[in-house]
RNA sequence: GGGCGCAUAGCUCAGCGGGAGAGCGCUCGCUUCACACGCGAGAGGUCCCUGGUUCGAUCCCAGGUGCGCCCA
């Protein structure tokens, strides 16, 4: 063992030998009949692994190799998402260097392309979590587009369809006009721009040409698809203008003037102008009233057979004719600078375009409820506890879901049509061409599948459904998901409502929502920002271990800054933990773990690790990593290594063999504590051990030992003096020979230049007493704080008295 | 516009009714036979502001200021 320890070399030859030893496997090592389960979020076939993904991982291969060492059943499912949108992008940015688009191709070579493109350069993820130690079971990786997976999304889809929850209808959707597709509400991004508002006066259709209504819009094009102009009911300067007619621009088409209480007054002028085929929120108040919904601008983007002359131009180039013509008769109010957020699409930016399209959709309503019922109940339970509160909100108020897509990447829908008009929704083509008649043409609906809709199935997908196998009655439900705050709504919600609806079962029973990693200027990580740092990077440079501790110190219920110190904190306690476990191994000889304390600080050092151990087991099961973390530093460097492993030297120089077979015992217990945190620094002190047998991965996690829990608090007495001793260079007197051993052990006091001024820790002292006794001086607080306190002040004042006549007499 | 949260040492954060803490950074002293990725000591803080509750507030409540995230 060399002095420096380095985890290059060492981090991978474990990670190889526990997988190729087979205790990553399901069940490995299982001394008992529960299971404990966790699906990894399946990350993008195409992308690597960031920061947000290590961190996740790393709180996930605690929980999980803390459960192997308790000897459950252990699954941790590996695998992949296909990314519809993205992976399509990808692949489409590729053919578009060689001058192709997708259409050039057709739909089958290009779904193939994208097959050997993903055979290619896909599924990196799961090598890069292998480099952090994550012990997923990866022998039993699933994509969510393998052939298995595919049959359960489209047997989710059937029965859906067969509960009566699918429908398909014309709504406003997000259209992003260069991927050529609708996306979700969750798939916008919102981003500031700057724009312009335009008023626009729209005149009476019954009036002199003088009088009307001035409106608001930012988006001039959009004049031509009006249909009314609404105002707030309450809005005394328009009640009069309520149910006449305005004449719109340019079109010169006639619209009513309407109330409803969705406008707000204090935007704009309070006049509302209603564009239902380009505008959500007029979508919605069109419906209400009954109103027709023409669409002037179309997929492309651009104005459409409905702008008359304006056809084929941009929106852009639409703005200034339609200004232009404002201008002129006198109906241009004014234009003023204006600062808003637009929706744009995630994966392109491009500012999105709402229109009505025809879509596929689930009802949400009922399917919600069950899963609103089971958060309520808390048979699932998301932590922290906003998050709780939050999943719920957002069930309670989930509109019905977009699940079709315009893309070629993905599932597509089982439904086809018959010439008649008859749509069929079927499991397979021969199925539906069965219930057609033979003979009797089928078109399939071109579209995709939405890809939240195959994550959805992932905890129990993955485990075979829709056939009963032993994997999917051996391990669902599975016990924690652990995500990003964002995919709530996304992918968690979704998980549950269709984990109930097919399995009868909520999917696991806790949620953890882990902290969002920010740069640590607190912006977003972002490698379009270039705020981003590679785990990769992390672990080349200072270790696995080192980066799992550094995330987990970190990680928090809020979101938190990265912080490189973190890391190399996690980086001096694995060296640490190195070198004291050379300090003991090269005095130990063939001596092998014994636990037979002679000595106090034995027993004190047996005492502190079982209390380190109650600690650490609460603070893993509220999933409170960091607090875990803080606690096994303090107990390695300062209790194990400051305090008994000095206190030991003397008698470990001297062979005694108790002394080593229970500084060897109590190693072994601080490596099992530390190994879910840093697993391969301890495995490979593991092996070092005399008699070494079996892997550190499967040992059995350390059983409560309340024996030496009398002599928790031993050392005190002690610390006290050699605080006062290194202050001062007063030695106060202590009791037992142990103490004035283990004292001269540790503090070294010959070595130490000594000032010999007991001055300022009498003065010390003297103030705590002062303050102590002030305390109890005051009989309202004597006689209101509670009596534990008040004693708690009393013993404190004894102890200072106490040191400070011990004190003074070392220094008579 | 709606929701959630945060403001504590130079930095990153913990503490959340009874003496202000950690890691890093900084200063000083130590090459002591596990470790200089170490050991020891030290400097550094109106715990954002203003009120309120309380014997007692960094902690609870109200308002303010500043900042962040999510959603529309």
């Amino acid at each position: 063992m060399k002095p420096l320890y380095t985890p290059d070399g060492v981090e991978a030859r474990w990670q190889s030998a526990w997988e190729s030893e087979g205790h990553y496997a399901a069940g490995a090592g299982a001394t008992r009949e529960e299971s404990y389960v966790i699906c990894v979020p399946p990350p993008n076939v195409t992308g690597d692994l960031h920061l947000g993904h290590a961190l996740n991982g790393s709180i996930q291969d605690v929980l999980v190799r803390w459960h192997r060492m308790r000897g459950y059943r252990t699954l941790w499912q590996p695998g992949y998402d296909h990314a519809g949108i993205s992976t399509q992008n990808v692949v489409e940015k590729q053919l578009a260097t060689e001058g192709l688009t997708r259409h050039d191709l057709g739909r089958e070579a290009f779904v193939a392309r994208t097959w050997e493109w993903l055979e290619l350069t896909g599924r990196t993820i799961m090598r890069q979590y292998r480099r952090l130690g994550a012990s997923l079971d990866y022998e039993r990786e699933r994509f969510t587009l393998d052939e298995g997976y595919s049959r359960a999304v489209t047997t989710f889809f059937v029965r859906l369809w067969d509960r009566g929850w699918i429908y398909r209808a014309n709504r406003i959707v997000n259209w992003c006009p260069h991927h050529q597709t609708a996306i979700s509400d969750l798939e916008v991004v919102h981003e500031e721009m700057d724009d312009v508002l335009t008023y626009v006066r729209y005149p009476f259709a019954d009036g002199d040409g003088e009088d009307g209504i001035v409106i608001a819009t930012v988006r001039p094009a959009t004049i031509l698809g009006d249909v009314a102009v609404a105002v707030h009911p309450g809005d005394e300067r328009y009640a009069a203008a309520i149910g006449r007619h305005l004449v719109v621009p340019y079109l010169e088409r006639h619209v009513p003037v309407i109330a409803d209480e969705r406008v707000d007054p204090a935007f704009g002028t309070g006049a509302l102008k209603i564009t239902p085929g380009h505008d959500p929120t007029d979508f919605v108040i069109g419906r209400d009233h009954d109103l027709p919904e023409p669409m002037v601008i179309g997929f492309d983007g651009r104005m459409n057979e409905h702008a008359g002359a304006l056809r084929g131009l941009t929106q852009a180039e639409a703005d200034v004719v339609i200004i232009a013509w404002l201008k002129e008769r006198g109906r241009l109010v004014k234009r003023d600078n204006y600062r808003h957020a637009v929706g744009t699409c995630e994966r392109c930016h491009t500012r999105i375009e709402p229109l009505i399209s025809l879509q596929w959709w689930c009802r949400m309503e009922e399917p919600a409820r069950p899963a609103i019922e089971a958060l309520r109940e808390r048979t699932v339970r998301f932590h922290p506890e906003s998050q709780h509160r939050f999943a719920i909100a957002s069930l309670e108020e989930t509109p019905d879901w977009c699940v079709s897509r315009q893309l070629w990447w993905g599932h597509q829908l089982p439904i086809w049509t018959t010439p008649d008009g008859e749509v069929i929704c079927a499991l397979t083509e021969e199925e539906a061409q069965e219930r057609a008649g033979a003979g009797v043409a089928l078109t399939r609906d071109p579209d995709v599948l939405d890809t939240w809709f195959s994550s959805a199935l992932w905890p129990f997908a993955t485990l075979g459904w829709p056939d009963e196998t032993p994997e999917l009655a051996a391990y669902y439900p599975g016990n924690v998901n652990s995500t990003a705050r964002e995919i709530i709504r996304l992918w968690e919600n979704r998980m549950i409502w269709a984990g109930l609806e097919v399995m009868g079962e909520v999917p696991f029973a806790d949620v953890i929502i882990h902290s969002t990693v920010l740069a640590t200027d607190g912006r977003r990580m972002s490698k379009s920002l270039g705020t981003g740092v590679d785990p990769i990077e992390m672990i080349d440079a200072h270790g696995a271990d080192a980066t799992r501790y550094g995330l987990l110190k970190i990680s928090s219920t809020q979101d938190v800054r990265f912080s490189p110190g973190a890391i190399e904190e996690g980086r001096k306690l694995a060296n640490k933990l190195w070198n004291v476990s050379r300090l003991i191994l090269q005095n130990a000889g063939d001596v092998e773990a014994r636990v037979e304390p002679t000595a106090l600080e034995e027993r004190w050092i047996l005492a502190r690790i079982d209390g380190a151990r109650e600690q650490v087991e609460e603070a893993w099961a509220a999933f409170d990593f960091a607090t875990a973390a803080n606690v096994l530093y303090h107990l390695t460097f300062d209790d194990f290594c400051d305090w008994y492993a000095e206190a030991i030297k003397p008698r470990l120089y001297e062979h005694e063999p108790s002394v080593a077979a229970t500084a060897v015992a109590a190693l072994e217990r601080l490596l099992v504590l530390l190994h879910p945190m840093l697993p391969h620094v301890t495995e490979e002190i593991w092996s070092h051990l005399p008699g070494a047998q079996g892997r550190l991965i499967v040992s059995p996690w350390l059983e409560p030992d309340d024996r030496f829990l009398p002599d928790v608090g031993a050392l005190e007495r002690i610390q006290a003096a050699a605080v006062t001793f290194r202050r001062s260079g007063v030695q106060v007197v202590l009791d037992s020979d142990d103490e004035r051993r283990i004292f001269a052990a540790v503090v070294r006091p010959e070595r130490q230049k000594v000032t010999g001024d007991a001055g300022p820790e009498i003065a010390r002292l003297q103030k705590e007493i002062a303050r102590a006794e002030a305390m109890l001086a005051n009989d309202t607080f004597v006689a209101s704080a509670p009596s534990a306190v008040v004693d708690g002040e009393r013993e404190k004042l004894e102890r200072f008295r106490r040191e400070l006549e011990a004190l003074s007499t070392a220094e008579g």
